[in-house]
DNA sequence: GGGGATGAGTTGGCAGTGTCAACTTGTCGC
DNA sequence: GCGACAAGTTGACACTGCCAACTCATCCCC
């Protein structure tokens, strides 16, 4: 049986065979003309449908970032009518069982400066996680919301990235146990400090 | 005048033009191939000194580490007397600073697994940090003050982070001025949550 | 139903990369 | 002076992303 010339959906194949490429071997190591020989097709056939291998690669961060919304989602929605906090805190837990279990997509979705295109998935996920936070902070003024926001997920962000960068080593922790540790972290990223919105005379970040 | 055979220093050569590339186009963009014609030698002459160019990108992180912490403890020392809170507080936003004026650099220093000759420097930047949070806690048991030391760095590692990839939108601040987001981090980092450290049946964070 | 137009896939090639093996050149110690 | 050894060179291989020119299949329209 030969195959046919026209494969069908090679736009799909492609983001499915990079996403277990990037899963596998990371996604410096995704190469479109192995891709392209894996599916059969000439070493220059994905140029028909991804600009360049950068473009390929947005693709499935952004499968990536859509997994990532729904089960952080569905641990909200199952963590049911418990304390705000404690739904929170479930799905909190989700995004850092992501960032653990799938690595090399995580690295691939934060990685590097966002490409124009692949900014959608990534801002539809923020306002998930946005949206989770604000119920849990009802009546407090916007800024202080934003502000909750972001040092939450500068936190969890922060803590996925040292785990699975193997950054945290035994010596680090000592005594502690991995899984107190993680309970500890997710103290820090709920708790609400007395947030001095006050605007002060420091040097801004940066914001693109 | 024609140069000697013998270069001299190839190698701190390598490593200062490698981190001038680093900080210009990043490190993906850095060829040894270009290195070595920029320092008008061969294009294999950097293998007499670096086994592969992971190695020589890893001395350009060490060198890095070693800029953050003279910054970092720099910092601290300078902020002189004060409460130990504010010494902390200035030290970290040296963290801050160090990371979005260099982005690059950072970048090239967190990412990926550090190589295996690399780590030296990390742990020694970590024995830093860790030696001014534990100044903050006296008294205080060790897996609390060790909790607290990786809270804090990871609330300060994804904050800095986020900040240097564009990751905060304009429209995730709002009204907020990014001085105040700043402090707001700052305030989410330093500040020291009842640490629940009891503990608890759940998936612990993957320790290298 | 014949016949373009057009999207999808192919072949071939270019420039550039990391890496290795074999060779040459300089330097230093005995 | 000479031999060992480190440092640098040449040449090659396999691989990459990307582009231009070409071919094939399909679909719409008269």
């Amino acid at each position: 049986m030969d195959r046919p010339y026209h494969h069908g959906d090679l736009r799909a194949a492609l983001v499915a065979a990079a996403l277990q490429a990037v899963e596998r071997h990371g996604h410096a190591a995704v190469s479109l003309r192995a891709l392209a020989q894996a599916l059969g097709v000439s070493h220059a056939a994905p140029y028909r449908h991804f600009a360049n291998r950068e473009a390929l690669l947005a693709a499935v961060a952004a499968a990536g970032f859509a997994s990532l919304v729904e089960g952080y989602l569905a641990a909200w929605h199952t963590a049911g009518a418990v304390p705000a906090a404690s739904r929170l805190r479930a799905a909190a837990r989700s995004l850092l069982t992501f960032a653990t279990e799938r690595p090399a997509l995580f690295r691939l979705m934060f990685q590097g400066a966002p490409p124009p295109g692949g900014r959608a998935a990534a801002d539809a996920a923020y306002a998930s996680f946005a949206a989770t936070v604000a119920a849990t902070l009802p009546g407090a003024p916007e800024a202080a919301v934003k502000a909750r926001t972001i040092a939450m997920w500068s936190t969890l962000h922060g803590f996925a990235l040292l785990c699975l960068e193997g950054r945290l080593r035994p010596f680090m922790l000592g005594p502690l146990p991995p899984a107190a540790l993680l309970e500890a972290v997710l103290d820090a990223a709920l708790a609400s400090p007395a947030t001095s919105l006050a605007t002060s005379p420091a040097p801004g970040p940066a914001v693109a």
